[in-house]
RNA sequence: GCCUUCGUCGUUCAAUGGAUAGGACAGAGGUUUCCUAAACCUUAAAUGGAGGUUCGAUUCCUCCCGAAGGCACCA
């Protein structure tokens, strides 16, 4: 259950409490009394069980502690207060519940005022408190030379809906893809292209060749040490400017750019900024030498380290001992170009989490070099496991490629649209599988935490039955079909009476907190429940409550609602970086 | 060994310092002269174990068991 987060004061006179109860009820004031009062939180929550009200609050334990009261006496006073208070009749009902709860029912007045609010708002769900504020979200990030497997579409998903989520808060996001081009890595690729390399294949099939190249290349630097080395020279060439290595890069990085651009149009993902870590080769020397100089950094083994103990951290490494740089090299010299290029609030990395202790590292790193406190997240995404429970290992050959997952995704789906919908047009069929497809490979990630790992399922990724992406937009398209054979109009909204219908006007109230509280946690899956539930109540409301059929004054206030809900639902599902259909 | 994340119906995922732990799939049963049955309704089923803090713990703390990931020359 989301919580509508009540900041008040709880030393406030015990008089004043009902009436703020009762003021939550606008949003206007609320944040009012949130400007008023900071940094003391009271839970006013919507109850699990309807028999538990509309609204309910633990406030009568607090008040009790602090009046040295019985919770039950506590709740006795905060109850006779709000009636006291309420003479607008705001509240039908209040009851005190053991062992110290009280529940609120709203009158259906109440309730029809919020639906007229909603139903007047624009852009409702959307709001304005980024204030124009700058906010980096760096995501999807793959390596050149690799294909883009599971890992990468779980955090290409959840950084972009994240993004989407940020800029209907009124931020100014800034989207950012932070190419995996510069390393070792391109090193070991060199030397097997060099040994193995067929620059035919390359040119048929670029990112398989490489990727085949990568996998020969692991293989044999298990049996032989002396590959390792191979590839670090090889890299450190490259850092040197060598001019051979640096065409086969350019080359490397050409072909796999072009395939990701494949990848991404087929996602509908866009970026404002697509800048790499060599973009920072040149940056790489001074701010070691700068980290020397200020004696943040030193000489250990012949590589030059950062001591970290006293923040219970490993030691970081910036350079090797061959004078190569390293991935914390890179991203110090990369946030240090966005403060100063950008000067921005805000910069959240959507990286997998298996990179924490880096993260922990670098952002103490950063401090240290007086970049700032506060300003950097980890948004980290758990792993794609494979059926047994285990790592899906590139190295190992073993990763599902997301051009896969989408082409599987695409011809299952396909099947479905053409028995469903026969009588549609091949062209729109196409239309509809890709929409539906897609739509439910982001929502089967979006709608869990991304913290948990997710042990990879096709029959769950591409359900299309119950809590899954297309029948959210199931939902959708229902609605709009009836608000096609009937635009909503003038409407008085006191004829909305019945629980059903009650109930999607309080579901839909709830929507903007949804937004906010995913923002507020980078957890995207608050929204998808969220919208999840609010489908629910509308495919609910419309198989119980004729709509058409209903009389006149019924009718425009039903068509109003339904239209609401849809409006909701696109833009939700749209934040998520889901598509909506008019037809499916 | 140390650190991080996690352990919830048969399966797969939610939630929360609060009341009766919620959904989906699979199971059982029902709804179609009615705005698209990718739907709706009913039903059965779970917090790994032991302590502690609290009015109240599945949630916070300690220990144990189990899983995944990480721990300086990868990213």
């Amino acid at each position: 259950m989301l919580s509508r987060p009540l900041r008040l004061c709880l030393s406030l006179p015990s008089d004043l409490i009902p009436i703020i109860l009762l003021l939550m009820l606008s949003e206007k004031i609320q944040k009012l009394i949130e400007a008023e009062f900071p940094g003391n939180d009271i839970s006013v929550t919507v109850p699990e069980v309807q028999t538990h009200g509309h609204f309910t609050t633990n406030l009568a334990f607090s008040l009790a502690k602090k009046e040295r009261m019985s919770p039950m006496q506590a709740a006795e006073k905060i109850k006779s207060a709000v009636i006291a208070e309420d003479p607008e009749k705001l509240i039908e009902k209040i009851e005190v519940a053991a062992p110290g709860f009280v529940n609120f029912w709203l009158t259906p007045k109440s309730i029809q005022d919020i639906f007229a609010r909603i139903s007047q708002s624009k852009n409702f769900g959307k709001s304005k408190v980024g204030d124009g504020r700058k906010i980096i979200v760096e995501y999807s990030s793959p390596n050149i030379a690799k294909p883009m497997h599971v890992g990468h579409f779980r955090a290409t998903i959840i950084g972009d809906a994240l993004a989407n989520i940020h800029k209907a808060l009124g931020y100014k996001v800034i989207r950012w893809n932070y190419l995996g081009d510069w390393g070792v890595q391109f090193g070991k690729l060199t030397a097997a292209y060099k040994m193995w390399g067929d620059a035919k294949k390359l040119k048929a099939e670029p990112i398989k060749h490489l990727l085949e190249l990568y996998v020969r290349f692991s293989a044999q630097a298990k049996i032989n040490p002396e590959f390792e080395n191979l590839g670090q020279l090889e890299f450190k060439k490259l850092e040197n400017g060598d001019k051979g290595n640096r065409k086969l890069w350019e080359l490397f990085r050409k072909v796999s750019l072009k395939d990701f651009d494949k990848v991404y149009k087929m996602l509908g993902v866009k970026f404002d900024v697509e800048i790499g870590e060599s973009f920072y080769e040149s940056h790489l020397k001074p701010l070691t030498k700068s980290l020397v100089k200020d004696g943040i950094a030193k000489r250990s083994e012949g590589a030059l380290i950062i001591d970290l103990e006293k923040y219970g951290l490993p030691r970081a490494l910036v350079e090797k001992s061959d004078g190569a740089s390293l991935y914390l090299t890179r991203d110090l010299a990369n946030i240090k170009y966005r403060l100063s290029k950008y000067k921005t609030d805000k910069i959240i990395h959507v990286v997998g989490q298996e990179q924490s202790l880096h993260f922990q590292q670098f952002f103490r790193v950063a401090e240290m070099l007086g970049l700032g406190k506060d300003k950097f997240f980890h948004v980290g995404t758990a792993l794609v496991l494979g059926p047994d429970g285990k790592k899906l290992s590139t190295r190992e050959g073993k990763t599902i490629f997301i051009e896969d997952i989408i082409n599987e995704a695409l011809s299952i789906t396909r099947e479905i649209v053409k028995e469903k919908n026969s009588s549609v047009s091949a062209k729109e069929r196409e239309k509809i599988a890709k929409v539906v497809a897609i739509g439910a490979l982001k929502y089967n990630d979006l709608s869990q935490s991304r913290l948990s790992n997710i042990i990879f399922d096709w029959n769950k990724m591409l359900s299309f039955e119950g809590d899954s992406g297309p029948y959210l937009q199931y939902t959708y398209v229902r609605l709009k079909s009836i608000l096609r054979k009937m635009r909503p109009s003038k409407f008085d909204p006191k004829v909305l009476a019945l629980p059903g219908e009650l109930d999607l006007i309080l579901k839909l109230d709830r929507f903007p907190e949804a937004i906010q509280k995913s923002a507020e946690t980078f957890y995207p899956h608050y929204l998808a429940q969220y919208l999840y539930d609010l489908a629910k109540s509308a495919s609910r409301f419309y198989e119980e409550h004729p709509v058409l059929k209903a009389e006149s004054a019924v009718r425009k206030a039903r068509l109003a609602l339904i239209s609401c809900a849809a409006d909701a639902l696109k833009t939700g599902l749209n934040l998520l970086g889901v598509e909506t259909l008019e037809r499916m």
